[in-house]
DNA sequence: AGGAATTTTGCATGCGCATGCAAAACCGAC
DNA sequence: GTCGGTTTTGCATGCGCATGCAAAATTCCT
């Protein structure tokens, strides 16, 4: 039912041999502008398209790429996942998609999968890397860029926004705003981008002379970061959320559990600002991650680094605070870093 | 630098030929009990694995699904990929992701892509199949289960939700609820579940007498959407929307622009039962798609289809209406498949 | 025009595994 | 112990393409 059409097909009607074709489809080989026009004829008349598999199988490259992603429920990650779809298309990579159990314990099995199926690379969002794996990895020759997540390894790759700076310039606009009992529910401490939101909001506050009410691990989950808020309220006027996404839930906390108003009663910020910030139902006051522009920069180093130029590296990018109406919004003029959104 | 095992390397080290080790490896190949226990030892000891790209060279087998989604900002879909991903994987199956932009123009170049990746069989969610398409991949030998689409064509299966009864129990609802002035902002009149959507509604509604003050087409698409629901309001005391993720658009508006109470001025009702519906902030009633029996049917399918057994099925699966607080809620007892969420 | 330098071409081989086929080993029954 | 029957095994081959190597064709230079 299925006749695949192959380069010897093409070859024979060509009139060349099987090698000539090969040459015709591959780039940077050599053939004569005649014998291209045969093939490229005989090929069009036949249908021809290089089988990917075979070629992978003398490559040795399959361009594929791995994504190792826990969860989806998160917006930024289908955001990030689509983007990079489109972005690595364009460099002629697909996607192969590995889901980890949540907790994450699976990775190891699912990185030996990733090595059988010999991608090209791998890409991890908001998952970590054992060092075993990072090693295993480094030894198969895969490179690993980390998006969203950083790990103190030579050999990783990494792209995250500057998560220390946005984090204090949150802080820098919390108290320009007034506010004085500031809590943070934090992004989960077992990932560097929730400690180092956290880091970096502690010493923005602390640059003023100031200290969180409390910090918190919200642990990036819904329902943790809701209790959170429930014992916190009361005690706090502004409360720095580790991400959007647990922002949301604070803030339905706040509003529809004990009818506080936001901002005017418990401003609220978030971190990435993920589609749903600019709703009319949130208009969430929240620190961007350019998402677009984290994603061309993961396949750029992807690229370096299949291609075997330059090592790895740690790339980090700012993103604008992006002001809306979940908090207090300090009179007079704001620095230039501060949008409005 | 990557010094791969290979059968040979095993059946070297285990004494045997590598087609032994080959069978040991290949479900249903037969070799004595010594054998497999040399080889197995050998194998722990070299740390072997098969290669699968090698292992669907010779059998033509890839254990890969196409998934062909055109967007995922619709948390619908991330949702169904992730579910997908975890039962796919379940049984041997890993998932290559195919993006098509959002007009669907580019869905011919998608597929032929994803017949040279030689995948086992090709799902597709939000998209919607041409009839040249279909033809080439059945042409191609390869099964395709539409998930959430249907399509007039014998070839193809699909699972969607009964959205025409489901959409009849929505009128059905809306009316008990005392709504005489209705609107339906319909998903894509393009797409199968659109149209169905909207039949069974006005079906519904012709089932008391009545018809709706409107139906216009929301593509899918918060913007028109919420377009519509501008236009609209004040001519109508309900709205049944298309998706949620509309239907999160047009309560946006009702509220945030037009000042109106919901339920109380205007009842919205949606149609998926994403988990963000459940948000106090939304507490959206809705008709819910069962995406976990939805799945678990197409994965069903796709291993049939996949094993020879059968042809195309069409799949329907009912989802209960989940009663929540955006829609006016009918005194006394309800039917059953009506539930409260 | 003749020979050297260059490009193009075909041949042969390999990537790692699965599998048809025939030889070899094993089994049971008499 | 022998013979027919059943497994098990190894050999050889193929999947479809890329590529090193040497032969053939083309180009260039004097």
């Amino acid at each position: 039912m299925n006749e695949r059409v192959t380069a010897t097909d093409v070859a024979r009607l060509a009139g060349v041999s099987q090698s000539a074709v090969s040459r015709v489809f591959t780039p940077g080989a050599s053939a004569s502008a005649r014998t291209v026009a045969k093939v490229r004829a005989a090929a069009e008349a036949l249908g021809y398209r290089p089988d990917p598999l075979a070629r992978a199988m003398s490559t040795g490259r399959t361009r594929i790429i791995g994504l190792v992603v826990a969860y989806l429920d998160n917006m930024f990650y289908p955001l990030v996942l689509e983007r990079l779809s489109r972005a690595l298309k364009a460099e002629g990579y697909r996607i192969l998609v590995f889901m980890t159990d949540r907790a994450g314990t699976d990775v190891d099995e699912v990185m030996r999968d990733l090595i059988d199926h010999r991608v090209d690379g791998i890409v991890t969002a908001s998952v970590g890397m054992s060092d075993a794996l990072t090693a295993r990895c480094a030894a198969a020759g895969i490179p690993v860029v980390m998006f969203n997540r950083g790990q103190d390894d030579a050999r990783l790759t990494e792209v995250t926004s500057d998560n220390m700076a946005g984090a204090a310039r949150v802080a820098e606009f919390l108290l320009a705003g007034g506010h004085r009992r500031i809590a943070h529910i934090a992004g989960w401490q077992g990932s560097s981008t929730g400690r180092d939101r956290a880091e970096g909001f502690v010493r923005g506050l602390a640059a003023a002379g100031m200290a969180p009410v409390a910090v918190v691990d919200g642990g990036y989950d819904r329902a943790v970061a809701a209790a959170a808020v429930r014992d916190l309220a009361g005690r706090i006027d502004a409360v720095f959320v580790g991400n959007d996404h647990m922002a949301f839930a604070v803030m339905d906390v706040l509003r529809h559990e004990l009818g506080l108003r936001v901002p005017e009663d418990v401003s609220v910020v978030g971190y990435d600002d993920v589609p749903m910030a600019g709703w009319d139902a949130w208009r969430l006051t929240t620190l961007r991650q350019p998402v677009d522009e984290m994603v061309g920069h993961a396949v750029g180093a992807m690229m370096r680094r299949i291609g075997g130029e330059g090592g790895p590296e740690k790339i980090r990018v700012p993103g604008p605070l992006v002001i809306r109406g979940s908090a207090r919004v300090p009179p007079g003029t704001w620095p230039a870093e501060w949008i409005a959104g």
